[in-house]
DNA sequence: GCGGAATATTCGGATAAACGCATATAAGGA
DNA sequence: TCCTTATATGCGTTTATCCGAATATTCCGC
């Protein structure tokens, strides 16, 4: 693959897939809708945060593909389309879990702050 | 892991990991540092942007303990310390690739042959 | 058709991220 | 010390993202 190419890759990459693991809310409901498909309400309510919150951040993953939108009456089920989203996620936090303990300290008593550098 | 803890996690994850995710010339940096280390010359040389804003990348990246400098003269060497990332970023490329229709998809480091239509 | 429940969208404003350019810092050698 | 090479940062601007509140849409039962 030239350089072309991977750039081109890169970009729908960043377009289309990472948008879902750029946001705590959105990587929330991947977690969620890997356990089992739920709909808006039941989201909402685990969510503790605004309906037009949810609704907006499930719009970006469906909008994406990544979850697909069923509706039964008025209720609207979500369901994930792309579990392998949450797999990745699963590695991050492997890498999150070994900083923490590669900085024990800056984890428990500041956790704003970031490793020190080499 | 209750709510709580659950929000908090995600919350670093997010601060910490993601954002080496989430722009296509960092996506960049990790896979060329993932063949070799390379130094901040030779990665402006492949990025083909200003070195200015290659260098800002990298401190995102190093800030977040993912690349490690190491100097050598008036040279930086950057290591990659997370090689997981780019597991993570393979992950992201099959989704990519099956949601592009391209089922000759097969596991190899990007900058290897893959198929066309990227 | 009407009312209510479930979900989606619009609006305006706030926050953060990224950029190019210019300049600053740091190290090595004459 | 001064010059050069390598890398990092400050500045001002543009662009993207996020939010809550309010409103709109969709569907069902009556």
């Amino acid at each position: 693959m030239d350089r072309e190419n991977l750039d081109q890759e890169l970009k729908l990459l960043h377009e289309r897939i990472c948008p879902a693991l750029n946001h705590p809310l959105r990587m929330k409901i991947l977690y969620l809708l890997n356990e089992k498909s739920l709909n808006v309400g039941e989201l909402t309510a685990e969510m503790g945060v605004p309906q037009s919150s949810v609704s907006r951040h499930l719009r970006v993953l469906r909008e994406r593909g990544l979850v697909r939108a069923e509706r039964q009456g008025t209720t609207i089920w979500y369901v994930l389309v792309e579990p392998e989203l949450t797999t990745a996620i699963e590695i991050l936090r492997r890498i999150l879990s070994r900083q923490l303990g590669n900085h024990l300290y800056q984890a428990q008593t500041i956790l704003g702050i970031l490793p020190e550098e080499a």
